[in-house]
DNA sequence: TATGTTTTGAGAATAATTTAACAAATCATC
DNA sequence: GATGATTTGTTAAATTATTCTCAAAACATA
């Protein structure tokens, strides 16, 4: 049965099973059942049925799902097969690391451009992005259509910075600062990696083990 | 009322409230209620009185919470004040970034090796870290007490690192391949940060807004 | 010291999530 | 085509997480 609010819960999970299919596909398995999924994946076959089971029925009784038709759903849903364009405001170390080496159109998001305060890289390009200054932002997004940002800036200035692209008419940051960003508008949304507090976790279910 | 088994809910917002609490350390607020603190983090003050009852009684009734205690004990429950010894496996781009950038010593974490496969990096160090060759991981290991491991390696390799490492009896791993990791001894920890599933949710959720 | 206010921690109630159960549909084989 | 084995999607039950409520304790002020 569709539902139309899906929870957060299922919708972090749906990578996860992206993951898994294509891995499955690439292993050329053709079809395979919830059960078997979920001893692969380790979850209950219960509920990777009831994930599936919010975005429609994919499956088919006695045979279960084909795996290449599932992976095309699910990474529909997540919308891997989309046109987003995305735009990075910091090229320090992490920005870099992330220009070079992250799958960006793996995932439906092309990597139009991106900013930074500091002279000394204004002007160049890392893997064929071209960095510009932080003045042009205001001029760049008038033009071109933006649909994520990645902030790889110092923690000091993410709000604000956050702020000034939210006047511009974005709506979705993939913040990579140790602060958490908000909105009064409920449609911008914030997708956090917290590195510290993700470290923080290991640390006290080692120490609690 | 302590409790013996603490939910990952309850730990997963804890990293948050040691920064909320950091922070009004920081702008000299000395007591605040879980009203105030619920307003600011923008969840409900039942919640926070909840997560805290878990580990013990910090608060006093028509008083609050004294904001540097509370801070001393969540950074206690999570082992910030701990000594905590991390080696890195992978300097690439994004090992670099790390250990140029994030404040492992903020964490408990003192950063004391990385180990590479290419002999270009073999013999450097960044950021005062000694990169070693992957062969000297055994005997490096034997000499010295490492808690974690960070894997920032190609996902091809990561589970057979992972397994060579929890064979020399390593049991925390923060995990920065896009794969899942995994062990049959329960007590070997895997914290994720998988890039691409974050940035997955969030294009789905921009998409469905 | 008495009085009204604030605020916690705990228990109860509600909500959300996960797991179990099962009818209905398909498959595989004789 | 009939029969037994699979497997789904859905509903119900169980579990987990969050929110509400309130007595008891401490504070603030007179």
């Amino acid at each position: 049965m569709k539902k139309e609010n899906i929870s957060d819960a299922v919708i972090r999970r749906l990578p996860r099973y992206y993951r898994q299919l294509t891995d499955l596909c690439a292993r050329g398995v053709v079809r395979i059942s919830s059960h078997s999924l979920g001893q692969e994946m380790n979850i209950t076959a219960s509920q990777i049925r009831q994930d599936f089971s919010c975005f429609g029925e994919f499956g088919q009784q006695g045979y279960g799902y084909n795996v290449e038709e599932l992976r095309a759903e699910i990474g529909h849903i997540l919308g891997v097969d989309n046109d987003h364009h995305l735009i990075m405001i910091g090229v320090g170390n992490l920005g870099r690391a992330l220009l070079r080496n992250f799958p960006f159109s793996q995932t439906g998001f092309s990597v139009d451009a991106a900013f930074d305060v500091s002279t000394a890289v204004v002007g160049s390009s890392v893997n064929g992005v071209p960095v510009y200054a932080m003045e042009e932002l205001e001029s760049y997004i008038e033009k071109h259509s933006v649909d994520v940002v990645v902030l790889t800036i110092p923690q000091s200035v993410a709000q604000d910075t956050a702020n000034r692209l939210i006047e511009l008419g974005v709506h979705g940051f993939w913040n990579f600062t140790n602060v958490e960003l908000s909105s009064s508008n409920p449609d911008v949304k914030f997708e956090n990696i917290h590195f510290a507090d993700s470290l923080l976790t290991l640390s006290y279910r080692i120490a609690n083990r």
